[in-house]
DNA sequence: ATGTCAAATGGTATTTGA
């Protein structure tokens, strides 16, 4: 099973590149953010014609996710149930996979009560994985936080900036206590592999970037992995996202009849 | 002078957010 994350920066001004990139890559689930879309104009159709149905929760101008599969989607969840006024949140299960498509708040600045909302939006969503149900389990998204120094390209030019912060940290570190593994970071722990490059100032080109977006995924997940890595090549040529793909492929991950794969099958199982 | 995107708006530029 092949499950990738990414921050499309509107599915308007990204909808060709999106299909172009789900006829290449061929995910089972693609998770995304930033949309920018209300649940009216998110171009379902155009998505459907490359074959993958899609669960959107958006709000218009800014926030809005979704979840594109080609493997089913049921039990959709939209927002946390409480009342966050922002749609940054979606949960949906695909074929016995519990996913999460999630866009925390950037925060702006230390000092902006923004900043307080994003801490708190943590706080919720790592009551969220704590209480998830047993099974596969994928927590995917923008987090707007590189977790350790090795995931900023100049941690000294991000001394007291948001996306750096201990308490965001802290935060990362609470979801991953919870059983959930940085799934490209396990696989890669040395590597400072970036998701995300500013588009002023030939970010890219210099490959002065930050690694924000993440594949959260449950123990079990995580020992089947054959590969977690960025899609580094879809931030290039015309139009891009200020974001590239995450992409993770799980042996033995499988729709049974709907049901989830079993837990106990061991790595390698087909 | 971070200097680039994207969305929305009494708008053919500005603002807001990232």
């Amino acid at each position: 099973m092949k499950i990738a994350t990414w921050n499309v920066n509107s599915i308007a001004a990204r909808l060709e590149r999106v299909t172009t990139w789900l006829g290449d890559e061929r995910p089972d689930v693609l998770l995304i953010q930033e949309t920018k879309s209300t649940d009216d104009r998110f171009p379902a159709s155009a998505i459907a014609e490359v074959g993958y149905q899609a669960a959107h929760y958006g709000q218009g101008q800014w926030n809005g996710v979704a979840i594109l599969s080609r493997v089913g989607i049921e039990d959709v969840e939209r927002g946390f149930g409480d009342d966050d006024p922002e749609a940054r949140i979606i949960g949906a299960t695909c074929a016995g996979v519990r996913v999460y498509s999630c866009y925390v708040p950037n925060g702006r600045s230390l000092d902006d009560p923004h900043y307080g909302y994003k801490l708190a939006w943590l706080g919720r969503l790592g009551e969220l994985a704590a209480s998830r149900a047993p099974g596969p389990f994928v927590l995917g998204g923008d987090f707007n936080v590189a977790p350790t120094d090795l995931d900023c390209w100049d941690p000294a030019s991000f001394f007291g900036a948001t996306h750096v912060s201990e308490p965001e940290r802290a935060a990362i570190r609470a979801l991953e206590a919870t059983g959930l593994v940085d799934l490209v970071r396990s696989l890669h722990p040395d590597e400072p592999t970036f998701s995300w490059w500013d588009y002023r100032g030939g970010a890219f080109h210099q490959n002065h970037g930050l690694r924000i977006d993440l594949l959260l995924v449950d123990a079990s997940l995580g020992k089947r992995a054959r590969s977690g890595y960025v899609d580094r090549g879809a931030r290039k040529g015309e139009k891009p996202s200020d974001h590239a793909p995450v992409v993770a492929e799980f042996d033995g991950v499988q729709n049974v009849g709907g049901s989830a794969a079993s837990m106990n099958d061991g790595p390698g199982v087909a």
